[in-house]
DNA sequence: TTACTTTGCTACATATAATGTAGCAATAAT
DNA sequence: ATTATTGCTACATTATATGTAGCAAAGTAA
């Protein structure tokens, strides 16, 4: 993994060449499992294992580098009981709650 | 384009083969651009073109592809102005805002 | 102490997605 | 009729994700 990777606010990002803060999460969260990270961790720490099998079909490859990203970003820790949300990561998550709800009345337009 | 990359709730999506909405909402969106363009739409309708130049480095096979994605997802439309949120993408930024927020006291940490 | 399990990864080959550049057909403007 | 703009497609290259195997370190059990 180039170093050049972790996308940071302040440094050129996608969609973005001055690092503006929202395309820099952007380019962070728009990653696969990204979300599906922050997300699964809402209900408590989990191990790199227990992340791996609660994000069904995550290749230890990704998970790892996910992580690696997401730890570097202050989003996640690693912790005695494996691996947490940040106080920080926590209001991030916060933040994405919302979508559950918008995404259950989305849903409702692709029932057969 | 496979039609099968389009994640749709109800069919298996990445993090969930039962393809639960806020999952098959995160493989939509954790896709290169997807919330980038969401985002830029904010302030009106744009062309192809526009969009382009907004998301600075896109691809036009990359951007044409999201385009796709998002329109079958009933999020953006075409427009006699361009490409335009939909009622429900609109719903969806909303939603998104406070990420921006979020965003920019996250930014704090990574000033050198 | 030995043996077994679990954990947090790494290696590596393959498949999929994104990029960058070129350019074309259709419409609009001059 | 010419030129410009728009919405793309083609295609080669590069980057990212997947899948499988497996290893070293730590914990557990006998």
């Amino acid at each position: 993994m180039k170093s050049s990777s972790l996308p940071r606010p302040g440094s050129p990002v996608r969609g973005s060449k001055s690092g503006q803060p929202i395309m820099a999460l952007f380019d962070l969260l728009g990653r696969s499992w990204a979300m599906g990270i922050v997300w699964n961790l809402g209900d408590g720490p989990k191990t790199f294992r227990q992340l791996q099998s609660v994000c069904e079909s995550v290749s230890p490859t990704t998970l790892n580098t996910r992580i690696k990203e997401l730890r570097q970003a202050l989003i996640i820790e690693r912790t005695l009981e494996g691996y947490a949300l940040t106080l920080s990561g926590m209001e991030l998550l916060k933040m994405l709650y919302p979508l559950g709800t918008w995404a259950k009345e989305w849903a409702k337009n692709f029932q057969s």
